[in-house]
DNA sequence: TCAGTATAATTCGGTTCCGAAATGATGTAG
DNA sequence: CTACATCATTTCGGAACCGAATTATACTGA
């Protein structure tokens, strides 16, 4: 039951991830951006700019104000619905995976150091 | 061992919390803040504008900066030391201690969803 | 006292983001 | 074919952030 956290090691491990993703990604993505990231990558597609902004709460806009920055740097891209050619559906690219894989591997990293930190602590 | 996380977990509870840190808290906070204040508040004191700045590599002017940002969210404060007039300490608020608690509330709680999925699915 | 060092804050031009409202493009129903 | 509805995007004024360079204040040592 790995994810059964205590308050401790909670904001433990966003505190060391996080620190760690501003050290080796630096500031350009804001949290918003990082949360359509992630859905777009972890979450079962299609997406379109409506269903990303109704999951997150936001307005249009915002999304496609971070379609356009992710884009920019290759992380996503945007591609026409044939069937509706109103709708956009955002495609992952092979850059955005390789990002995805590596905040992953952030996340673990920081998570065993605080483990080991805690089993030579008790 | 809670904090051995498989990859899919790890980036699983990134999404969610993320997420959810979205449309409970807003966009007013960037990573960068979200960094400084976890460690003002999970890391021993006293914490300066220095010290935060090379904690993060990051220059002093982006500390300045997010201070004043944060400190006018009422998340911290700022206390000039009286021993070297030249350093500020950044000291902790009860506002800022209770959106730390809150956001810890968010992971644990996206934890315990993950892990029940998880349970039921295998 | 007077240079030299160290700290935080401020300024600069440029970029991005914000929410709200307006615009464009496409599909749908009468 | 004409309204209407539904997407996504663009525009607007205002705010925040970026890095780099500069300024202001305070300590230190000769």
């Amino acid at each position: 039951m790995p994810l059964d956290l205590r308050p401790s090691d909670a904001l433990g491990l966003w505190h060391a991830a996080t620190l760690e993703h501003v050290r080796v990604i630096g500031p350009d993505l804001t949290i918003r951006q990082l949360a359509i990231l992630l859905h777009i990558y972890l979450a079962p597609p299609p997406h379109t700019v409506r269903g990303l902004a109704a999951m997150l709460g936001v307005t249009k806009p915002v999304i496609t104000r971070a379609l356009d920055t992710m884009g920019h740097m290759g992380l996503v891209r945007r591609v026409r619905d044939e069937r509706d050619r109103r709708n956009v559906i955002i495609k992952r690219t092979v850059d955005g995976a390789l990002f995805v894989e590596k905040l992953g591997d952030i996340i673990i990293a920081e998570g065993r150091k605080l483990a080991l930190a805690e089993g030579t602590g008790s």
